[in-house]
DNA sequence: AATAACTGATACTATATTGGTATCAATTAA
DNA sequence: TTAATTGATACCAATATAGTATCAGTTATT
């Protein structure tokens, strides 16, 4: 069972790039070399995380991808249910009524309640978040010169 | 993103069927046709289970599969595992050594502890506490005669 | 105005996973 | 002997995941 797929693994890391150069624009190839995520795969996200007022974009030479919110208010819930959908339990949770199957449903009972757990705890880990423990691992080992290189290049 | 898959699904609710009879031997067929389980697919399950150890059983006329071991300590994380894979956060867990890219170790370690807590909620959830769950469950419609009956057809 | 560096949009392919079916051999109670 | 059963395994279809390719439109720079 995975927790993350591709999609959002390559997401957050380019949220990260984007961030860690926040009002400025990057564009896809760049992030795409200096990330390791392919290229042509890498656009796609970008476009997707545009459709859901994430980041902006600027067509043309020196265009690229910005991200102009605040870091703190992007979390890995959001980017789990762009890229793998809703956190669900099984297909039957989204039918409106109860559902037939007793056994079922005292088990859906169960794993909600787990649910609103996990769901509360990933709200917690924010594009932000992940930005400040990352210049913190950085300042742990300090051969790296600057900070923002690290981070960028890690 | 899907927290159980049908495999998941269906080998709980099959579990909870030998479990509310533990001792006697359920045919595969019986379980299908009472719980609405495709048969072959159900047949594969209850072999994968087997080979786990979690339920037993006997070939022939009047054979069929039977719980021995007690329902408590059966965990929906040991069905998820067997069913699912070890729950991951992405590929690069399991290489040993440090992960190359910083920024997904930074995320890994968010992510961890997360899966720490996750870990420890299912492994609550167990067979027997489903089925008592149940009962409960069943104790306040008593409009469906016995309980027996309500657990294995609900 | 031409060009090169960009994004927007979309179509395509390959592989893996999930969900489900079919078949045949071996076992056993009646 | 027979019918009900599991053991083992091969197969199929649909969907999801991962990645590639292409072409049209935009824009800074020359």
């Amino acid at each position: 069972m995975k927790v993350l797929t591709k999609n959002t693994d390559y997401a957050i890391r380019a949220l990260l790039a984007l961030a860690a150069r926040k009002g400025s624009y990057l564009s896809a190839k760049s992030i795409s070399t200096e990330h390791d995520i392919p290229y042509q795969f890498l656009r796609r996200l970008l476009q997707e995380m545009i459709r859901h007022g994430l980041i902006v974009s600027k067509e043309g030479v020196k265009g690229g991808f910005m991200m102009e919110m605040d870091p703190d208010t992007i979390s890995v819930t959001q980017l789990i249910e762009i890229f793998q959908g809703k956190v669900q339990v099984s297909e039957c949770m989204f039918r409106k009524q109860i559902c037939g199957n007793r056994s079922r449903c005292v088990l859906r009972h169960e794993i909600m309640r787990i649910e609103q757990v996990v769901q509360s705890e990933f709200e917690k880990v924010t594009i932000g978040k992940l930005l400040r423990d990352l210049a913190e691992a950085n300042q742990v080992i300090p051969k790296t010169a600057k900070i923002e290189q690290a981070v960028l290049n890690p």
